[in-house]
DNA sequence: AGCACGCCGACT
DNA sequence: GTCGGCGTGCTC
């Protein structure tokens, strides 16, 4: 009886629904587990690696199925909560498994094979040969391995395929499948002296011997001394040490490897920066925090997610700390959520002063090798095990962790804790709380402006409400002063964007020696021109979005898909005049102010300017040692960076945040000017903020005024409900894209009439969004709205099941169905 | 996602 | 007439 032949379930980094089912070869049986990488083909020549999510013995039917390439791991790279909390994903987030996958591993884990071709032999050159023959040959002569990519970039050959069958044939090339390993860990190498050099006799004698080699006694000598050796033991050094120092020349130390006196040796080295011993402890608590820590254990043995609504600076983070700390000695492991945008050296620093090498960092600006060497050390890979705290944003949710005690998500209410793009769309902070049910594991959400959805949950009892009322060292609020704007303009008192009450106190801020920060929304600030003729405006060719003036290049950008253009001389359209700039952006207020204050160090601080980790990190460093006096900037300034001398915060216009047409619209203002404000005024002093707008009734406004959330809660909490909106009701946008607008809006329609034969769901729609066209697809929005009161996941799973039709149906071919649960 | 196949416009 | 543009369907 023949045994029974293995199969094995596998997910593949694509956007298709389902997985695929390979069939393991006889001798692999062993050595497969759930969890591992294998390599597999897919398609006509393509390999991919993909994660084994289930074994077993049906042969699937309706398709010839293919076997394993090869198994990559000895040990799951992916373990069995991972798994669960795909699966968990996948399933409320309405997306496929290998886009789960992609947003899991780090790309530096994911193999794909890509075609190279090698040239064999170099053809008789009598031969008569196409243009194109000759062209590639040409290339492949002189980089005989080369990649079909790089060959179609470099010769520009779009399809040679043709001609590559025909060298091919000729006995000319080879072109074969490769399958590239993207992370190699890093090496440094290490210089030894060889044994039989070691002790006094021989190393006296040895150096006796260099008589017409002075340089290399040099060396050698300079070698001893670094290596801190006594004749009979001489440690390793750096090789780049070795290379410092003045006696070093790159012909004696060959010499001296040559003659087998010094050996090198390659030793694997980590890429983190893995401090070894903590320096400092958590600072001691103030009695209103030790009372906060102690409420928040108690929500913990309740079972209770814990909100901590922590005024800006009441010492959130020190209260942290100690959970931490407490977790650590527990032997359990920490994730510690941040927003992008405020994992800044500030908190890092910190983070590891206190927990040395049990603290990791993840998130986007770490490189890919950085991002493999943190995940095994959570797998705890050979030696690399150490990691005990992620401190990561949003997708460290999907890092593999063991043994997780304890989940931080600060600043809970910040939407970057939402994906948009691409899918898997999932929110950190609501998935975080998933994953901790998934380990059994504690969750606490501090923030000082609570997400409604959160507030409500808390209200409701569902999460247990922290409050943390008192200041640190009792500094006081800062004083908001409103501006109103209209009336400003109506007096004719404006200086461009400064009101005389905003530039009066910059300067008397400026005099005290204290510094500024200048708030300004990107949303409808951008820079583009205008005809001074016939009032034409550069519009981009392929989104419904006018173009945007870039100064520095000279050139107009679209923002959405990258298409640029050289400014025009003349308008294209009436020929008659120049273009203007109309709009502002940071850059103009930037040349505005230094014109006000030519004294002044005045830096802008946007995502233009703070491109890599370290442009960003010395904007925040200058301002902090106070070289620079004035920081503007767009949202990045209100994210938690603690500052000390700063007088002033200028918000200059709140109009465009507040008309912004989304049932989140007054939630994300209050928040905004709030955290804005709360930059103002640290460490002993009372600071100032001056709040322009042109509708200083809004109530929003008035509520940041008298810094009263509760007020600002009731009254959209109330909105929320009566216009069935989150918490109330769940919501799931599907956009819809295609190149043809009629067969869009046909699609639309037809799909928001079949939603609403779904019973219990309301369906808002379709609409066009803002921006209705966008890289040549037209879009459409349909808002579907489903009540507590009804199953969720049954209602989803049908939902589903209808957006996948869409996609296949003969009708509406070419349409994209996108679906967003709980879009921001 | 990539890759192949297949059907139409623009050049030799 | 061919080349190559893109739209369409499929991958265990």
């Amino acid at each position: 009886m023949a045994k029974k032949d293995k199969y094995a379930d596998i997910i593949l980094p694509l956007s298709v629904s389902g997985t695929f089912t390979y069939k393991i070869p006889d001798g692999l049986g062993e050595q497969v587990k759930i969890g591992m990488r294998v390599i597999v083909p897919f398609g006509q020549k393509k390999f991919y690696s993909g994660i084994i999510i289930r074994l077993h013995h049906s042969p699937p039917e309706g398709f010839k199925i293919r076997e394993i390439k090869s198994v990559i791991d000895s040990f799951p790279v992916v373990n069995s909560f991972q798994l669960d909390f795909w699966n968990w994903i996948g399933k409320y987030y309405l997306c496929f498994p290998g886009e789960v996958m992609n947003a899991s591993v780090p790309s530096g884990l994911k193999m794909e094979s890509e075609t190279v071709i090698s040239l064999k032999k170099i053809p008789d050159k009598n031969i008569r040969t196409e243009p194109e023959e000759l062209k590639l040959m040409t290339v492949l002569e002189y980089r005989d391995r080369i990649s079909l990519k790089d060959l179609k970039k470099r010769t520009g050959i779009k399809n040679p395929e043709k001609w590559l069958d025909g060298l091919k044939e000729k006995g000319i090339i080879s072109v074969e499948e490769q399958i590239k390993e993207r992370y190699h860990p890093k090496t440094e190498t290490y210089i030894g002296l060889n044994d039989a050099c070691r002790g006094k006799d021989k190393l006296d004698h040895l150096l006796n011997s260099f008589g017409r080699a002075p340089k290399q006694y040099n060396l050698l000598l300079a070698f001893l001394n670094l290596s801190d050796s006594t004749p009979d033991s001489t440690s390793r050094i750096k090789k780049q040490e070795l290379r410092a120092v003045p006696e070093f020349s790159d012909s004696a130390f060959r010499a001296l490897v040559k003659k087998n006196i010094l050996k090198l040796q390659n030793r694997e080295v980590t890429r983190l920066e893995l401090s070894e011993k903590p320096v400092s402890e958590p600072h001691p608590l103030t009695p209103m925090q030790q009372l906060a820590l102690d409420e928040i254990r108690k929500s913990f043995r309740a079972g209770k997610v814990a909100l901590l609504h922590g005024i800006t600076s009441s010492g959130k983070t020190e209260i942290y700390f100690h959970l931490i700390k407490e977790q650590l000695s527990l032997g359990k492991q920490v994730l510690y959520l941040l927003p992008e945008i405020v994992l800044t050296a500030q908190i890092v620093r910190r983070l590891k002063a206190v927990f040395g090498n049990q603290a990791g960092i993840y998130h986007s600006r770490y490189s890919d090798a950085e991002r493999v060497e943190t995940y095994y050390h959570l797998l705890g890979v050979s030696g690399k095990n150490s990691i005990k705290i992620i401190l990561g944003a949003r997708s460290a949710v999907f890092l593999p962790f063991n043994n997780l005690g304890l989940i931080i998500v600060d600043e809970e209410h910040e939407n970057t804790y939402k994906q948009s793009e691409p899918a898997p769309r999932y929110h950190a902070r609501d998935a975080a709380i998933v994953l901790a049910g998934l380990h059994g594991a504690d969750v606490v959400l501090g923030t000082a402006t609570p997400s409604f959805e959160t507030y409500y949950n808390a209200l409701s009892g569902k999460y247990n409400l922290i409050r943390l009322n008192e200041r640190y060292h009792q500094i006081e609020l800062p004083e908001v002063r409103i501006v109103n704007l209209r009336e400003q303009y109506r007096k004719k008192l404006m200086k461009s964007h400064f009101s005389p009450v905003l530039l009066n106190e910059i300067r008397e801020v400026l005099q005290k020696k204290q510094q500024v920060i200048l708030f300004q929304n990107r949303r409808g600030f951008s820079l583009y021109l205008e005809c001074v003729s016939c009032g034409w405006i550069p519009y981009c060719r392929r989104c419904d979005v006018s173009l945007t003036y870039h100064k520095q290049e000279g050139r107009l950008v679209c923002h959405y898909c990258g298409y640029s253009i050289r400014v025009p001389g003349e308008c294209p359209e009436c020929h008659e005049a120049a273009l203007r700039t109309r709009g502002f952006g940071t850059e103009k207020i930037e040349e505005e102010l230094a014109v006000f204050f030519p004294d002044a160090g005045i830096v802008r601080f946007d995502l233009d300017t703070a491109h890599s980790k370290k442009q960003y990190e010395k904007i925040i460093i200058d301002f902090e040692e106070e070289k620079t006096d004035i920081l503007i900037g767009t949202q990045i300034v209100s994210k938690g960076l603690d500052f000390n001398n700063v007088g002033l915060v200028g918000i200059l216009n709140a109009d465009n945040l507040l008309n912004f047409p989304d049932f989140r619209a007054y939630e994300r203002s209050f928040q905004l000017l709030s955290q804005v404000a709360g930059r103002a005024g640290r460490k002993y002093k009372k600071g100032l903020v001056v709040l322009q707008t042109s509708d200083p009734e809004n109530i929003v406004i008035k509520n940041v005024l008298s810094n009263d959330y509760e007020a600002i809660y009731k009254n959209q909490i109330a909105e929320r409900k009566l216009f069935k909106y989150p918490p109330f009701y769940r919501l799931i946008k599907i956009s819809l894209r295609h190149r043809n607008i009629d067969i869009l809006d046909a699609a639309a329609k037809e799909m928001a009439d079949e939603l609403s034969g779904i019973t219990g769901i309301h369906i808002l729609g379709p609409q066009y969004p803002i921006i209705r066209r966008v890289k040549n697809w037209n879009i459409q929005d349909i808002l579907i709205k489903i009540p507590r009161t009804i199953h969720l996941y049954e209602t989803k799973k049908k939902v589903h099941q209808m957006l996948l039709n869409y996609g296949i149906a003969g009708k509406y071919k070419g349409l994209h169905v996108i679906p967003d649960v709980d879009p921001y």
